[in-house]
DNA sequence: TTTATTTAAGATAAATTTGTCCGAAATAAG
DNA sequence: CTTATTTCGGACAAATTTATCTTAAATAAA
């Protein structure tokens, strides 16, 4: 469904979401350790949440990634999602059509524009602050 | 969404379906044409699907695909989508956890359970026939 | 039987995604 | 100022997906 990616961008900025209402920074090196993600990649995928403006970064010691609190609220799923993979899951023929809607449709455009409504329902509806509180009361978890 | 082996392969399934209610045989230069996609990773796609019985494939002169009329009406999306990508689009956490069930869920968990289950439900209804259908009364089309 | 046609199968190549490495830049602290 | 720490940025590498090419196998028809 997601690219590995955005899988790992989310995780990652779900945990730097519990630490940040603890008002704490967290290094890259904690992150991939909690998200079992690798450390490169992580790297590279954080630089790029950083540039859309969802985290924040600071280099040197005492640095890491954090997110402004009053952000957790506002950010949804989408917008990592956005981030990270762009639009392609949101708009496009399911068949890869180019000339792809209502009046010249694909086999399974009226199938298809149903789900992915669906899906982008539920992403801009779920805010990383209500993933980051399941986290935090252990409710859900992040590793295996 | 779907991978483009799958792309192709849904396509060329439906074109292959059309012919074949016209007790047509097609050939591999056809179906290509006519569905917009690459000849030689085409033929991957197709003899994959013959292996997997969901089309018949016939050689030399005359030769080419087709599907038993009768089970046209039987094969559902969900069987192509199956044949060609597996079935890692309807299993598997949706953040690549490999512990993640509803004792154990990751954040995204409850709500990815019923977006599948509606993109599950959907591929498990939409019966070919109503696809190949829709293509030959000019409902739909398969280019562009 | 020979020939032309069509799919099968395997090797190879290109493109994309995933992942690694290393030096540069920033910065906190001694 | 120097040093240690941490992210940034670009180059590089591996893995996967997408796509191509070539030869073999099957088979219909002359």
């Amino acid at each position: 469904m997601f690219s590995k990616a955005c899988e790992y961008g989310i995780k990652a900025t779900i945990y730097i979401a519990v630490k940040s209402m603890r008002h704490t920074r967290v290094s890259l090196k904690e992150i991939a350790e909690e998200v079992n993600s690798p450390v490169a990649f992580t790297a590279k995928i954080l630089q790029s949440l950083a540039k859309s403006g969802i985290i924040d970064s600071h280099k040197g010691p005492t640095g890491g990634f954090e997110i402004e609190e009053s952000k957790i609220d506002t950010i949804k799923l989408h917008d990592i999602v956005h981030a990270i993979d762009g639009d392609n899951i949101f708009v496009g023929c399911g068949l890869g059509l180019k000339q792809c809607d209502a009046t010249q449709p694909c086999p399974v455009h009226d199938k298809f524009v149903g789900i992915r409504e669906n899906l982008k329902m539920m992403l801009q509806n779920t805010s990383l602050y209500e993933l980051a509180t399941g986290l935090d009361i252990g409710l859900t978890h992040l590793k295996r």
